[in-house]
DNA sequence: GCAGTGTTTGG
DNA sequence: CAAACACTG
């Protein structure tokens, strides 16, 4: 009955008795409903539970100082639960090179196996998929498992077998498939062996300066996936009973507060939708219309999530580029000044500057005052959201890259079945709506607190009499608008018609470059992130050390509180470059192609901004035709996609970690060669090299 | 009065 | 995309 992972991996050969595996945790940080874990114990070997912290790998995406203050707590306490199992400590290492640290982990501790779970963020495929080709190359059996997702992404498919491009859809097929497997118990037993020769690493994960802002941290929030539970357990027999009446309501007293638990794998979704699933059962026996669709709506939330890594595996760029290609041509207002005055929630409306204020002192954000904020930083401040998702990156303690990267390509017109780009929000009108009485407000903007009501989401309007009142002073002690709405609608009518008419002269270049055969385009360079954005890639050097050393630490501080910038109005170079995959390349350390041998020059060329473009030689640009049906499907208008360039076409360019199951094998509507590698087209391609199951695979050979 | 169509909205 | 709403004849 035991799980024989079908042996798969060179070096079989090793002794039964003496088979030790490691188990290398990352956002999956439970002992509960975690596959790659019961794996391991289930074979009756030692497991070496790991975790490896090398977070330069994540170039610009060097977790925010919440973010690794959360982390830090959720390890503590998985430690702690691994120990109560019999197993060894968890055993740390410090590094730059995940890679390299597995292989010294495995090889120090004579394991033969490494199993793990999935993670689908472009980063993680691209490093998953060299933790098995180098370690498999070394004899050792690498398996990796499904526990963050109700289901893989590539199991989810129309009935054309392709992938969705829509939530809506995707949604309803994922309903309507057959449920995720039930959640599984914490194993028994874990037994280590023997490891007091396998020292681990001491991890820092936050500098003297951060030390007491986090303090305040743990007094609103107790990482840890038992607390994960609990919080689930206060959540399902709480407010989700009324989460469809309440949700809109900007207090989060009435949202799960699930997400960072969510995030770092401290709560199992398959555990969050069978539940949920009884509770809709049972209300809806009882006739409670209400609580019902609560469930509805709360686990279309799930999915949501699930969405975004299944964007994120079939878009790797998504975090970067924009889905909609046309989008690429929009003239972002690359403004340092008004990306200040948004962060610090000075811009003269109300309800996004409380938003701003919540979550620069908090961390955390309810997701309709997301929606406002970022609306806003789009469509009325037009600039470019890469930095607003950089900017909750760094703040948020649920920061995830794959739902902000939705949540932000949603919000700016990005996505297919997003919001339209010229439909404004009215900040005042969502003002009475999300927050009617003003409470919100008034409890992030003290200097609004006496202002009536009735005033409240747009001052502006107010009498001077009741402004005197209420002791403000517009323009002094809060600032009027710094954009008025109606300027802000010409403006952006103006960007829009401005960014169709350099979509169309790119769509026209791109045809004579095609006649020459060449990828030749003009591929909009991504915009730079502000001075200020990229603190990280100084902070990060003390956490090398192992000293703690102040020097950059005020800086950070100073950098999001204080208003003091230096001014500068970055216009982003524009390059043309000669090769869409070289272009990527150079942009962000998301390879689009699946030469690893590159990575070494990858890494050392990825400096925020867009380098020169390096030609490699590859050349991939035919797949507009093969798109075309698959873009009328997604209800993308022939003439705004036809001939550009960046719909699923390309996207795929990161082969995987793990092999999906077979697929169904008819041809590829987007797959252009063989260096044109699609999400799709592996599937077609069944990586042989390593062999790899996905859970649903083993749980049946179970 | 209301079926049928268009429009908005919300993920 | 689909539900909710608004408007029309």
């Amino acid at each position: 009955m035991s799980a024989s992972p079908s042996s798969m991996s060179g070096g079989a050969g090793a002794v039964e008795a003496a088979m030790r595996t490691v188990v290398w945790f990352r956002r999956d940080l439970r002992v509960e409903d975690n596959p790659a874990l019961a794996a391991a114990a289930r074979t009756a070997g030692e497991v070496v539970p790991a975790y490896v912290w090398a977070p330069e790998e994540d170039g610009p995406y060097y977790p925010g100082r919440v973010s690794r203050w959360w982390l830090s707590q959720s390890l503590k306490h998985l430690d702690a639960s691994l120990r109560r199992l019999g197993a060894s400590r968890l055993v740390t290492r410090r590094s730059t090179d995940t890679v390299a640290a597995l292989l010294e982990l495995v090889r120090s501790t004579g394991a033969t196996h490494l199993f793990f779970n999935h993670l689908y963020d472009p980063l993680s495929l691209v490093r998953d998929h060299r933790v098995k080709e180098v370690l498999a190359a070394e004899g050792i059996t690498v398996q990796s498992f499904n526990s963050d997702l109700l289901y893989e992404p590539w199991e989810v498919l129309d009935d054309d077998g392709c992938p969705f491009t829509m939530f809506t859809p995707f949604w309803n097929k994922c309903l309507c498939m057959v449920d995720p497997a039930a959640p599984m118990l914490p194993p028994k037993r874990i037994n280590s062996g023997d490891l007091s020769r396998c020292p681990s690493d001491e991890l820092i994960f936050e500098d003297e300066s951060e030390r007491g802002s986090n303090a305040l941290l743990a007094r609103a929030w107790s990482p840890g996936w038992q607390n994960a539970d609990k919080a689930f357990a206060a959540f399902i027999n709480g407010p989700l009973i009324d989460y469809s009446v309440n949700r809109k309501k900007a207090d989060s007293a009435n949202t799960s507060l699930l997400s960072p638990y969510l995030h770092f794998g401290e709560l199992s979704v398959r555990k969050v939708f069978h539940q949920v699933r009884m509770k809709q059962l049972m209300w809806s026996n009882e006739n409670n219309h209400d609580g019902e669709e609560g469930c509805s709506l709360f686990l279309r939330s799930i999915g949501l999530r699930e969405y975004s890594r299944y964007l994120a595996f079939n878009h790797p760029c998504s975090h970067e580029k924009p889905l909609l290609s046309h989008l690429r041509f929009f003239p972002w207002v690359v403004n340092e000044v008004y990306f200040k005055v948004w962060r610090q929630g000075r811009t003269g409306y109300p309800l996004v500057d409380a938003g701003m204020r919540e979550l620069w002192a908090t961390g955390w954000l309810h997701d309709r005052i997301r929606v406002v904020v970022s609306s806003f930083f789009v469509k009325v401040l037009q600039l470019p959201w890469r930095w607003g998702m950089k900017y909750f990156w760094d703040t948020l303690l649920d920061a995830d890259l794959e739902s902000d990267a939705l949540g932000w390509q949603y919000i700016s017109g990005s996505l297919p079945d997003g919001r339209e780009l010229d439909r404004i929000d009215n900040p005042q009108f969502e003002g009475y709506k999300f927050d009617p009485y003003g409470e919100y407000v008034r409890r992030w903007l003290p200097e609004l607190a006496r202002l009536p009501t009735e005033w409240i989401h747009h001052p502006w309007d107010a009498p001077e009499s009741v402004l005197q009142a209420a002791g403000i002073e517009l323009g002094s002690n809060y600032p009027l608008p710094i954009v008025e709405l109606d300027e802000a609608k010409s403006r952006l009518q103006d960007a829009l018609s401005e960014m169709w008419e350099l979509e169309a002269a790119s769509r026209a270049e791109m045809e004579n470059g095609m006649e020459e055969g060449l990828g030749e385009s003009s591929d909009v360079p991504l915009i730079a992130f502000p001075q200020e954005l990229q603190h990280m890639e100084v902070d990060r050097e003390q956490f090398r050390a192992t000293i703690p050393t102040p020097p950059t630490a005020g800086r950070r501080r100073a950098d999001q509180m204080v208003p003091s910038m230096t001014s500068s109005f970055v216009r982003a170079e524009t390059e043309l470059s000669a090769d869409f995959g070289n272009s990527e390349v150079s942009r962000q350390e998301v390879p689009s192609q699946v030469h690893f041998q590159q990575r070494v020059e990858i890494r050392e060329e990825v400096v925020n901004d867009g380098t020169a473009a390096r030609n490699n030689g590859i050349q991939h640009q035919q797949y507009n035709n093969q798109n075309t049906q698959h873009r009328a499907r997604a209800g993308i208008a022939p003439s705004t996609s036809e001939a550009s360039s960046t719909w699923t076409g390309r996207e795929g360019g990161v082969v995987p970690v793990w092999s999906p199951p077979a697929a169904s094998g008819h041809s590829d509507p987007y797959t252009a060669d063989e260096t044109e590698i699609s999400s799709r087209s592996y599937l077609d391609r069944q990586p042989q090299s390593h062999r790899l199951m996905n859970w649903s695979q083993l749980s049946q050979s179970s």
